[in-house]
RNA sequence: GGUCAGUUGGCCGAGUGGCUAGGCUCUGGUCUGCAAAACCAGCUACGGCGGUUCGAAUCCGCCACUGACCUCCA
C-alpha cells in the first residue's frame, strides 16, 4: 500500500531505497548515551529521530530489533592515550563508586525519555556488561593482523587495515590528509602512528574501572563495544545504524574498521546520521557547556528560558525540522511549537465532532498519500507534520460544517490523524489526562454553576469563577453551550 | 590548515528549474455581555556577483559569512 520508503545512507551521501536484508526482520543499532550527567537537547535528537524511524518501521510491518547502548565504561578523558576514564573521573569527585553514577544517570535517562515518549529499545546494552566480548574481539582483530600489542595496550593498526580496506569510506577522510593533520598529542608514542586506536587500554593504578585481561588489567577502547554488542545482537550483518554526526569520525569509522577487521566484511548496510541542535548558531553540546538539561526545559528553570516547556513541546519541536538539518533553539521557537502542537492536537480531538453526511467534499485519500510520501521520504516530519495541518482546516471546517465528509471518509480521517499523530511522530496528548477524572468532574461542575449564572446574566459571578480559575492556571474556553477548559 | 555542510520572509523551518510548504508572530475579520480561546483571511522570502536557460531561490563558477568534524561530545 505505501510506495517506497528511502533513506539517506551517510556511506553512499545518497538517498536509498529501504530494503532490509532478512525481511519482515530490521535490525537497528543506534549510539545510546554515555552515562556521566543528566540528558541535555542535544540528547534528545538522536533519541526522537530514531524513536520516529522504530515507530514507522514497526508501523509498515516490520519485526524490529532496536539495540541502543548505554555507554557505561566511559570514554577516554582528553586523548586515547594518557586521559582518564570519564565516569572513573566523575566517580572520584563525588566519591561514588563508578557503577552508582552509572545506575543513577541511566535512571534519569530513562526517565527523561519516557517523558519524551520514547520507546523503550528492544535491547539495552551495557558495554561493561561485555568485556569478555570486547575481549574476544580484540583477538580476531589480533589474529587478523590489523593490530598490535604494546606494554600491555592493545592498538588498531589504521595503516594496515588501510591497505586492504578503505579506512574512512564513511566519513570521506583520506589517510594521508589524517597523517599531516592528526594533532600531536604528549604520550602518543606507544602508538606506531597517531590515528592508531586503542582497542585495549592498560589501567594505571589510580585508574577504578579496570578489568584483567592477557595483556593487562585494563579497560577497552572506545570504539569497541558498539561492533560488539551490534555483532552480538544483530549479527555481522545489519540493516541500519544510527546516531549523531558528531560520532561519524572517529567513532563510527572505526567502527566499521574494527568489524571489518574482525569479521572480514563491512557489518552495516545503512548508516544514518542526525544533525546538531544548536543554540545561537553553535552545537549545544558538553564540552562548549551552553547545553541545556532535558529537565530543566521541563521544569523552566534555566537563566535562558522564561517558562517550563512540555516534554511534548520538545518532542514537536524537534519533529519540526528535518532530522539531517541543524536545529536552532530559541525560547521563541519552543513557544512556537507549543501553540502549534496545541493546535494539532486540539483539532484531533475534535474529529470526534464531526457528523458524517451523504458526501464528502473533502479529499482524505489525498491527505492520507502526502503524508506517507513525506515520512517515505528520508523520515520528513516537517513536511509531513505541515500536511497534518492541512488537515486541520479540513477538520476544523468540518467541525464547523462548512464541508462534509461521508461516515467511511471520516473513519478513515480519524485513523490517519491517530496512525501518524500519536503511533508514528509519537505524540501524546498530556492534557486530557491530567489531573484524572474527578478533577475534570470538578471543574466541569464549577462551570456549569458558571454558566448558569452566565445564562441569568448574573456576570459578576460568572466572571469571578473565570477570573479566580485563570489564577489558578486553567484557560476557559467559552462556547454557545458551555465551556471548554484545559491546564496549562 | 584539511574535509564536509549550510546561508530562505519578524522568528523557527521545508522545498522544487516555471504551479512560489507549514508553524509561530503581526495585521484585519468572525464569534462573544466583556475578556480569553477558537476559527477565517492577509503578510510572497530565498547571502553577494557573474553565467547557463524562454524562465533559477532551485543548475554552474567565483566571493563573503556561519557551522560541524579533524580531541570527549548526541
Amino acid at each position: 500500500m505505501q510506495n517506497d520508503f528511502i533513506i539517506y545512507n551517510t556511506l553512499s551521501r545518497k538517498k536509498e531505497k529501504f530494503e532490509p536484508i532478512n525481511p519482515p526482520f530490521v535490525g537497528l543499532y543506534v549510539c545510546g548515551p554515555t552515562v556521566y550527567g543528566d540528558a541535555h537537547l542535544g540528547h534528545a535528537r538522536p533519541a526522537i529521530t530514531f524513536d520516529l524511524l522504530f515507530r514507522y518501521l514497526q508501523h509498515m510491518g516490520y519485526k524490529v530489533r532496536y539495540v541502543r547502548n548505554i555507554t557505561d565504561v566511559g570514554h577516554l578523558e582528553n586523548d586515547a592515550d594518557e586521559g582518564e576514564d570519564k565516569i572513573a573521573k566523575k566517580a572520584r569527585l563525588e566519591q561514588l563508586e563508578p557503577m552508582e553514577i552509572v545506575q543513577y544517570y541511566s535512571d534519569r535517562y530513562h526517565k527523561n525519555m519516557e517523558e519524551l515518549n520514547v520507546l523503550k529499545p528492544s535491547i539495552e546494552p551495557r558495554a561493561s556488561g561485555h568485556i569478555i566480548e570486547q575481549q574476544q574481539m580484540i583477538d580476531k582483530i589480533l589474529e587478523a593482523g590489523y593490530a598490535y600489542e604494546k606494554d600491555g595496550s592493545v592498538y588498531f593498526d589504521v595503516e594496515k587495515y588501510s591497505k586492504d580496506y578503505n579506512y574512512g569510506k564513511l566519513s570521506g577522510r583520506v589517510l594521508d590528509d589524517l597523517k599531516s593533520n592528526t594533532r600531536e598529542l604528549a604520550g602518543q608514542d606507544e602508538k606506531r602512528n597517531p590515528f592508531d586506536f586503542a582497542l585495549w587500554k592498560k589501567a594505571k593504578p589510580e585508574h577504578i574501572m579496570r578489568w584483567p585481561s592477557v595483556w593487562s588489567d585494563g579497560f577497552p577502547g572506545w570504539h569497541l563495544e558498539c561492533s560488539v554488542m551490534s555483532t552480538k545482537y544483530l549479527g555481522e550483518k545489519f540493516d541500519i545504524h544510527g546516531g549523531g554526526m558528531d560520532l561519524l569520525f572517529p567513532h563510527h569509522e572505526s567502527e566499521i574498521a574494527q568489524s571489518t577487521a574482525a569479521n572480514g566484511s563491512e557489518s552495516v548496510k545503512y548508516w544514518m546520521h542526525n544533525n546538531m541542535i544548536t543554540i545561537k548558531g553553535q552545537k549545544m553540546g558538553k564540552s562548549l557547556g551552553n547545553f541545556i538539561t532535558l529537565d530543566e526545559f521541563f521544569t523552566g528553570k534555566h537563566e535562558l528560558l522564561d517558562q517550563a516547556y512540555a516534554p511534548m513541546t520538545v518532542r514537536f519541536f524537534i519533529l519540526q525540522a528535518h532530522y539531517r538539518s541543524t536545529l536552532d533553539f530559541s525560547p521563541e521557537a519552543l513557544v512556537a511549537s507549543e501553540k502549534g502542537l496545541q493546535r494539532l492536537l486540539t483539532a484531533v480531538k475534535s474529529i470526534d465532532k464531526i457528523k458524517p453526511q451523504k458526501e464528502s467534499t473533502v479529499n482524505v485519500n489525498e491527505l492520507k498519500e502526502k503524508c506517507y510520501a513525506a515520512i517515505n521520504d528520508d523520515l520528513n516530519s516537517p513536511i509531513l507534520i505541515s500536511h497534518l495541518f492541512d488537515g486541520v482546516k479540513m477538520i476544523n471546517s468540518l467541525v464547523e460544517n462548512k464541508q462534509s465528509i461521508t461516515a467511511k471518509d471520516l473513519e478513515e480521517l480519524k485513523q490517519l490523524y491517530n496512525s501518524f499523530v500519536f503511533d508514528i511522530l509519537g505524540l501524546r496528548d498530556d492534557n486530557s489526562s491530567i489531573g484524572g477524572n474527578k478533577l475534570n468532574e470538578v471543574v466541569d461542575l464549577i462551570l456549569n454553576i458558571r454558566y448558569n449564572a452566565k445564562s441569568n446574566k448574573d456576570f459578576a459571578t460568572s466572571d469571578k469563577i473565570r477570573d479566580e480559575l485563570q489564577s489558578l492556571g486553567f484557560v476557559i474556553k467559552d462556547r454557545k453551550d458551555g465551556s471548554d477548559w484545559e491546564l496549562k
